[in-house]
DNA sequence: TCTGGGGTCCTAGGACCC
DNA sequence: TCTGGGGTCCTAGGACCC
């Protein structure tokens, strides 16, 4: 058996862990830039605000319900999550972190043989140890956890747990899902399914696998097997090593001039580097972008992207910006409003594992680079993120998020602890 | 003024090899 | 009526996830 812990509501939960006044309130948090709502209380939800609904043209609907409005404070829900995964972890040692809020676990050496009486010790201790509520879905396959764990959340809202161990509650909890809430169905596959009066995870169970081959690759095969209690996807306790990885942001605000984008870019290729490191690999190609508002028609729009290979791969800070700033010359273009920028980096190769170049390889001049980052991550990672950089991210920020409404960052700044006094119930 | 960020897997088709 | 056969690598595009 398989369960899938999911945390209720994430990040409304670990802002309400800091700041019980949010308890029973109708609660949003944005996505970066303050764009979106990205995750919503139940009281929130109960109101029909809707996931990914832009917050500007909600203002007076957010206003007129007293819905508290928050911006993302990843610092601490990283960090939360780090906390109930850990808690997990001690409990049943062979999970696999999903997501930021998810995590699969494998019961099948669990000395428990009732697995309900399991759930109701997982929820009862993460709840205990972290303050943060879960849902519990356990199935014989991952697909059908996913839905168990769904079935367990639509049945009572302060989230429970729901275990499908006999055939009766395996169909029940089908016929009751649709089947554009199956793992792995989206707005495309939904319309095609539903063309083909397929409307519950149950008509999708019993439609002849080959025709889902044909028309959803081996992926909808799999699904469906999955929905038939026949596993295809084991627990993966070791995370994948990155194939890309990625750092990109919106601006605050439009961005005309170079210098500004070049601190920026610089700032997500120190990023992209700092990760390459944490993993210890390299990268063999650099991938600078930057485009224009779309959602402003009335300004000239511009998509700019330029692929650099480097001539051998790396993860130096000062290497990789300096082929970022390279790319980035050749893709900006004056006189447009600049929206968003990022790095992607690929070609990802084991750090020790480098082809090295006959002419441009300086063996001696690498090992000092590499002494050198090595130092600054130590640093950085004791005295906070950038306290040690490279002069090109500047220090002006101009293209800076908007974050108005961020809590503090109360597990991971000591200057932002929280002090028992601030609590008044 | 204003609409997130970071990933994965699969398939088809083209270019090329012997 | 009837294209040779068997491969690899790369890219673009489409679908999906949280």
């Amino acid at each position: 058996m398989f369960a899938l812990v999911d945390c209720n509501n994430f990040y409304v939960s670990c802002e309400r862990v800091f700041d019980p006044k949010l308890e029973n309130r109708p609660v949003v948090i944005l996505s970066n830039n303050d764009g979106c709502v990205i995750a919503r209380s139940n009281e929130a939800k109960a109101l029909g605000i809707q996931m990914g609904a832009p917050a500007f043209l909600m203002q007076k609907e957010l206003e007129k319900n007293e819905v508290v409005v928050m911006s993302s404070n990843y610092a601490l829900y990283g960090d939360m999550s780090n906390r109930v995964m850990q808690t997990l972890h001690e409990l049943v040692p062979a999970l696999e972190v999903y997501s930021i809020d998810e995590a699969f676990l494998d019961l099948r050496n669990m000395p428990y043989s009732d697995p309900e009486r399991l759930a109701r010790r997982l929820r009862k201790i993460v709840g205990h140890y972290t303050g943060i509520p879960v849902t519990i879905g356990i199935a014989s396959t991952k697909t059908l956890a996913k839905v168990a764990n769904r079935y367990a959340k639509k049945r009572t809202a302060a989230g429970a747990y729901y275990c499908i161990d006999t055939d009766a509650k395996q169909e029940h909890a089908l016929a009751v899902t649709a089947v554009e809430d199956v793992w792995g169905i989206g707005r495309q596959y939904t319309k095609l399914l539903e063309s083909q009066g397929i409307h519950t995870a149950l008509d999708l169970a019993l439609t002849d696998v080959a025709w889902v081959k044909k028309h959803m690759s081996v992926v909808g095969e799999r699904m469906v097997r999955e929905l038939c209690g026949q596993c295809c996807y084991d627990l993966e306790d070791q995370p994948q090593p990155k194939k890309g990885i990625c750092t990109s942001r919106s601006f605050g605000h439009p961005v005309t001039e170079y210098s500004i984008l070049q601190e920026a870019v610089a700032t997500f290729t120190a990023r992209c580097a700092e990760k390459l490191r944490k993993q210890n690999a390299a990268a063999n190609l650099l991938h600078v972008f930057t485009f224009t508002n779309r959602h402003r028609p009335d300004q000239p729009q511009y998509y700019g992207s330029k692929v650099i290979q480097l001539p051998v791969a790396s993860n130096s800070t000062m290497e990789l910006i300096q082929v970022a700033m390279r790319g980035l010359e050749l893709v900006f273009k004056k006189g447009y409003y600049y929206k968003k920028a990022g790095i992607m980096v690929s070609g990802i190769v084991p750090e020790n594992q480098v082809q090295a170049d006959l002419f441009s390889f300086d063996q001696r001049k690498r090992e000092l680079d590499r002494k050198a980052l090595a130092a600054l991550d130590r640093i950085n990672q004791r005295m906070g993120r950038d306290t040690v950089k490279v002069a090109m991210q500047g220090y002006n920020r101009s293209w800076h998020l908007r974050q108005e409404r961020r809590s503090r960052c109360y597990t991971t700044r000591w200057t932002d602890l929280l002090e028992v006094g601030d609590l008044r119930f």
